[in-house]
DNA sequence: AAAAGTATGTTGAAATTTCAACAAACGGAG
DNA sequence: CTCCGTTTGTTGAAATTTCAACATACTTTT
């Protein structure tokens, strides 16, 4: 487990732990890396979530698929993030989500129940890693409120605008590369491809931004 | 405040503390209770998350409204629930939302800082809170996500059959009564209120559902 | 019980989205 | 470099949503 501590240092459910705790902890916790390939199913809807997921390389996408196929995506996990950890947490008996590797990837899992509930050996972790849940769910929420005020917009251009606005505040600047291809951006804005390609040619043609597939420069 | 014990002894935060040491609590966390009458603004937009609010007794509403005035509703909180509580754990230093009260209605509001970090006194029921916090952030997650399963939906109709038969799941019966009118309801779907009281009319009409005003039987 | 105010339903026209189909641009493999 | 599969852009028609305006139903006040 060792290869992986620097990327499990920066992650938030171990925050204000050294390494070496970190490590001892780590078989406490029942932790088990999984190999997957792209489009590879890491969680599947449906199933009991026992396990909260973190991403040591590649990445992973939260989706959600309704009975008819369509796709809806909620967000990308990049390394040293979690994933799944609001339903492990809650013991949800059936995840609303598919988990999916974006791109060939490593996954950790961790038994959610060896962290909520403190252990034989009696380490004194515990405290600190449900303090660290607490801290990553309230930003997780946060980021649900963001999703929202951007797919709350009633028109793609809305959307879109209230996406890259978004964007070029995060990275600090009006020129930023995105993270999804033009499909997954419909996606995740719940609009159509196709009109989104309209409606960034639209504002190209209006001199509001210039982009090039996933590269955007807002004007 | 012990006239709100019972209420608050139904709150989440509190789950596994007794009476008497709640009651104790109270004025360790800076405690205090507000009145507001109906439509009055509890916590306003772009101000500083500090407080985690509960509602005592009647109801208030959490909505994003964006530069133009539109308005949507994210969810209502009912007495013994928590609201802010994600933004005062993360320290957001701009609100996203408003909380208006739906009704007239008593607050109790919370200082967060007070939960999250030991106090002189050193009473031991901080690591009890943030479990208790831990928990209802993953429950409030798990709520966003049926919130988005049921606007991710492309049409009027698909949101609205969406949203009736979660709501008939909830209460366990095909006969229920919705918590918004007609405008809040579309303001939460996300869509125009004369197209969906267009909708639920057609619904009616081929024999789907039978409704009157927030009264519905889905058949 | 009447009046006033609010909520809901209805309608048709305008704007927008979706859908399907295809063209063009790109990127990786050989 | 070329081929081939994938992604992105474009288009027009059909479906849906939005918008404004008004009618009707319900509630509250006096």
């Amino acid at each position: 487990m060792k290869k992986y501590s620097e990327i499990l240092q920066k992650c938030p459910l171990f925050d204000g732990i050294c390494e070496q705790d970190l490590l001892r902890m780590l078989s406490c916790l029942g932790a088990r890396v999984d190999f997957f390939d792209k489009k590879y199913t890491i969680m599947a809807e449906g199933n009991p979530a026992k396990y909260i997921g973190i991403v040591l390389s590649g990445s992973a996408q939260i989706q959600q698929v309704d009975y008819y196929g369509n796709r809806s995506i909620l967000s990308n996990i990049t390394p040293s993030q979690l994933f799944a950890e609001a339903f492990a947490c809650a013991q949800t008996p059936s995840l609303p989500v598919t988990v999916v590797a974006n791109e060939p990837c490593e996954i950790m899992l961790l038994d959610c129940n060896h962290i909520l509930h403190t252990c034989a050996n009696g380490c004194g972790f515990h405290q600190q890693l449900i303090f660290n849940l607490m801290k990553d769910l309230a930003a997780k929420t946060i980021l649900f409120h963001q999703k929202i005020e951007v797919t709350a917009k009633r028109t793609t251009r809305e959307k879109l605008m209230a996406y890259l606005m978004l964007q070029a505040k995060k990275v600090g600047s009006n020129r930023f590369t995105i993270e999804f291809d033009r499909q997954e951006l419909a996606d995740f804005l719940q609009v159509d491809r196709s009109g989104l390609s309209a409606e960034i040619g639209k504002l190209r043609r209006e001199g509001i931004l210039e982009n090039h597939r996933k590269h955007f420069v807002l004007l």
